[in-house]
DNA sequence: CGGGTGATTGAGCCATCTCAAGGGGCGTGG
DNA sequence: CCACGCCCCTTGAGATGGCTCAATCACCCG
């Protein structure tokens, strides 16, 4: 409880690794570590008595996951793709929380970036259409993504994941891309890249749901 | 009602009142305050573009309103009744959370205990079917509702909020209500009241998804 | 006793789900 | 380097749940 930051300096700045799949943590387990991701994307699943998967919220590189330090987890947290993560225990993080609070009052902000996916997820799942929806989470995400060579940006999220996190199904977020495709807004040079043509048409789908929320780093 | 006060004293005790339909904040308002509801019921409401209300959340007697306290408001409160609540400036709920922080390091319970209800939306919204919708909706708040002298529980609720927050329309809502009704699993003695008369069964249709989720209150 | 708001009910239509079959890319192994 | 197999994406046709629109009803309040 008065041990500097420096505590377990073994973890500091160690990466570990998870392979695309792979469990972080399973909901309801206790609550005993905050994970940050490094690198890779990674996805919060609930999943209801009857064996429903639903994607929670989609975490990129430089996201915090298992916030607020409570007593469990509210989701089960899986890699998408392979990634890089760091663990930081529960007391460590309380402690630079503390620190934090004191020195700028702004301490709870890394909270706030957790919650905030989860929250939009509310709110686009409330967007009646498939494609406006669909186009919510583009809008969501595309600031976030890996930009390739040419230009285009590498989309690690098979539709499989995309239609548990939009509360349809995988047919549906198909034939929703495509007329994205076929409206020029979008264009797929690969199954895993997207590149945003009319940015300005994706945001007016989305209906405005993904207006700029604000800061979001600790 | 009145517990250990260890927020500003001064105003400690002396709640406020707001009638129905009166807006505590607005989106985006910068967050200098927390609302802590002492009676009655609110809503925690998001605008988009095309004027589309939806529903976030509900609050009851003893939630708090405002967190995590960073730059801005996430969403719009208003009263859902008319209600007494109690603001605490953003300065010493900070200090209060400090405190608590240090001595039993569940700081961020009552951080939690504002975002559940909008991740349990998120999930809800996640089902399909406006009927188990409403389950897990009902299910979720039935332990909040104050109940009457013949042990209905009082909703006060319209099916047009229950609508917004269910992302449905009124009229299946209502129609929906009337299916529990038929199948006796709920009976409305009045308009705005509710009794549960077969809680397993509407449990079962909610899928599983109003699950109990933990400790709530700071 | 109106007037207004919210709830109820019905009829028709449309988006999306379901089910089923086909295609493409990628990695593995020969 | 090619062939195979797997997984995911794609496309179609049919069924259906929920939305829309519109009219009526019940209740609360002045």
């Amino acid at each position: 409880m008065i041990h500097s930051a420096k505590l377990e300096p073994q973890r500091y700045g160690i990466a570990m690794p998870a392979k695309s799949g792979e469990m972080l943590f399973l909901e309801g387990d206790p609550c005993e570590h905050v994970y940050e991701l490094r690198a890779g994307v990674a996805r919060g699943i609930s999943v209801s008595v009857e064996g429903d998967r639903q994607v929670a919220a989609f975490f990129f590189a430089g996201d915090q996951i298992g916030l607020p330090v409570t007593e469990t987890y509210r989701f089960t947290a899986e890699a998408v793709t392979d990634l890089l993560y760091v663990r930081h225990s529960r007391r460590c993080w309380h402690e630079a929380l503390i620190r934090s609070c004191r020195e700028d009052g702004r301490l709870l902000s890394s909270i706030w970036a957790e919650q905030d996916p989860i929250f939009r997820r509310g709110i686009i799942l409330g967007c009646n259409g498939v494609l406006v929806r669909l186009c919510a989470l583009l809008s969501s995400i595309m600031d976030r993504l890996a930009v390739t060579s040419d230009g285009s940006l590498f989309l690690p999220l098979p539709q499989v994941d995309m239609a548990a996190y939009l509360a349809t199904t995988p047919e549906s977020v198909c034939r929703a891309l495509r007329r994205l495709r076929e409206q020029m807004i979008i264009t797929m040079p690969r199954r895993d890249q997207i590149k945003i043509i009319d940015r300005e048409r994706l945001e007016a789908f989305a209906g405005g749901v993904a207006r700029q929320t604000g800061p979001a780093f600790l």
